[in-house]
DNA sequence: CTGAAAGCGCTTACAG
DNA sequence: CTGAAAGCGCTTACAG
């Protein structure tokens, strides 16, 4: 393997010129630059990465932590945070609980270890509120609370059980099924914020005199565990006209509707939560409400960036020439050079971003129709875990489609 | 940030034994064992991972290239890989060409910079065969033919072609509409061995008289373009009782035959294939030729195996002690350790498959039938790139569902 | 069985 | 503007 040694000593000059080459950092003379340059080139010299990782210490990775993407609403989170981290120059360190028969244990290790810069936290987890807060290392979590002083993006429930809601009560529903996660999951301290919108559609339904039924759906991962959910719903419930629950439940009941000879819209009305591109294959384009997937992947990077920056100022103190190099951080998305030679910086991420690290110190709530009173209907913070501070909160939208009147 | 000589200075010993006591590595007395262990659980003291990935040049991540892992195909394949690498104590890391707007290059770069430890290539290259080749690090393509010297795992696709036309042929379908990427890329020096399928199938339907025709669907990433190709189909082809295509794509078809009220199957069979989890929910459950990912992730990881396993013989030679760890190498799964301590030895992965590595060296199919000569139909290899040899081949199944007669 | 020493490949103050 | 030196945190022959 050819290294900065061999460039040098090629070019004859000395380590630390070539080092300035290659990042482009202070200032060379053309001379020696083109010495160097020439010497990189006929040499093939590619940087190990791995070397300025340890001086560093950071690897530019965060990790992703999901049950599993084989889920179509995981799979689009998945790839909306990959993007959004590939324009921050950050890698993606895909994490999968459910497909790996591992619980997230082991990917907190791995940051410990340092062999990431960072987690997102999009799993089930058991652990207690102060396994996650007495990691001292940058975590965010998205849709659920983990514990104080840990960040959480989410969708507005609220508003989506209130379009939700709405939608159903103007169609002139009368029996509408509720379909979700083990119900057990919402009361006491729970950690899923997605409560809000189970209570927000239930008390508007009662308000407006529909009665609705809920219903557990197995875990998350456990798609086929779907369709005997599909089959109990309309064997035990005869009325049921309207069906609410996420993509793949919802697909599931369409299909067991079709079935059972049912009419859909007509005789039975499925809305979809989530968005994903199930709402496109199931048979019917599905109504659905649907989450900003760029907007929450872009909320959980400012966070990160956040996590990443505070993490930088407690430790070794190095950052007292950080804003030195600022000038020679012009190049920001030049990371992808082929072969040899080019600028190959890095620290720009967090570098490029710190105007929004800076502004975003205080909760702020995206958009601004997700702080608007939910219509007669109060969501206490406190029944989902009292995190209403740290926490972003992205608007959804409900998406027409062939399944709803 | 605690570090190891901490650890030695609190334990009273020298930083070699530390690093012994935290590898699990030689002798160690078990007075010395316990000062140092004592020590570690004082100071919570974690290993830095960077620091032996550089000593070792090993950070035990692949890189997994797919176009998106919106699609759903994608997904379950990238799911596979992740756990299997799980297994085999190897990270993944997640490199999307479509989502993240860049082509493979930066992924490469990222490989070349020993960011990671080899790279899954399952994504569409514009670079020729002499690009892939040159790459002198650990690359094994999905379904492709990449250049000579790269190994390739596919799903035995004139065996899935077999498969389906039989299926048709059995049952009585009289104008078939295969549909399928862009024809162009299957002449000349494609890399797609997927032509074979395509081939396959219409040789065996021509032989039975079977009209036959293809439909080019978009780019895999582009889901909504499959709507509009489903809509041309029926446009344009009045008599068609059969299609075949990929889950997406059946789907789709799927739907637009239910808006023009055709009766599946008893006007319209519908043959999805891949067997992601789209079959279940398009609405009827799709009738599918199944690949078989953990098979397809099982054969790329050996491979990738194998290639890491070779690049380490031509690099730096200490490999002559390599063998001599191989002694504390017994506790394998025991990566997960929580906090401090416990046994954090690497290079377990390379080392519990040796015997993979050597006895795989022979290019070998995978499933016995996959080797059986293709019904009547012969697919010359040489159109399809030359791949033969270091190709593995996975045999797929051929799963009923409601969409066929 | 234990310790001092050299080194993984690169980066960065610090003198010149 | 350039070079010699120390260091990132850990690992491993090599003497004792």
């Amino acid at each position: 393997m050819v290294g900065m040694r061999d460039v040098a000593k090629k070019a004859g000059v000395s380590l630390s010129t070539v080092s300035l080459v290659v990042n482009n950092t202070g200032y060379v003379s053309d001379v020696m630059r083109a010495k160097v340059e020439a010497a990189m080139r006929e040499l093939d010299y590619i940087p190990n990465e791995l070397a300025r990782n340890l001086y560093h210490d950071r690897t530019n990775t965060i990790g992703v932590i999901m049950p599993t993407i084989v889920h179509p609403f995981f799979a689009t989170l998945t790839a909306a945070l990959q993007r959004e981290f590939a324009s921050r120059g950050l890698k993606t360190l895909l994490c999968s609980t459910a497909d790996a028969n591992t619980g997230e244990g082991e990917y907190v290790d791995m940051l410990q270890r340092h062999m990431m810069d960072g987690i997102i936290m999009a799993a089930h987890t058991e652990h207690p509120a102060d396994y996650w807060t007495s990691i001292s290392r940058p975590i965010v979590a998205f849709d659920r609370f983990l514990g104080a002083g840990v960040p959480t993006v989410r969708s507005d429930h609220e508003q989506g059980g209130r379009l939700v809601a709405q939608h159903l009560i103007a169609s002139g529903a009368r029996h509408v099924i509720l379909a979700g996660g083990p119900r057990a999951q919402f009361s006491g301290g729970t950690t899923f914020p997605t409560v809000r919108y189970h209570l927000t559609v239930e008390r508007m339904l009662a308000a407006a005199g529909i009665a609705c039924d809920y219903v557990e759906v197995g875990a998350v991962a456990d798609v086929t565990a779907h369709e005997a959910m599909a089959r109990r719903i309309f064997d035990r419930y005869q009325g049921v006209d309207a069906i609410v629950g996420a993509d793949v439940v919802a697909a599931m009941a369409l299909q067991e509707a079709g079935r059972r000879g049912l009419d859909v819209p007509r005789d039975l009305q499925v809305i979809a939560y989530d968005g994903t591109l199930i709402t496109e294959l199931a048979g019917k384009r599905l109504t659905s409400v649907r989450q900003d997937f760029p907007a929450i992947a872009a909320a959980l990077a400012d966070c990160m960036n956040e996590q990443i920056a505070a993490g930088d100022d407690s430790g070794r103190q190095s950052g007292a020439k950080r804003s030195g190099t600022a000038d020679a951080a012009a190049a920001d998305a030049a990371t992808s050079t082929d072969a040899a030679g080019g600028n190959m910086s890095d620290g720009d991420a967090s570098g490029g971003n710190a105007v929004d690290a800076v502004s975003a110190g205080v909760p702020a709530a995206a958009g601004s129709d997700a702080v608007e009173a939910i219509g007669g209907v109060t969501v206490g913070a406190g029944e989902a875990g009292g995190g209403a501070e740290n926490e972003r909160v992205i608007p959804v939208s409900f998406i027409p489609g062939e399944t709803t009147r």
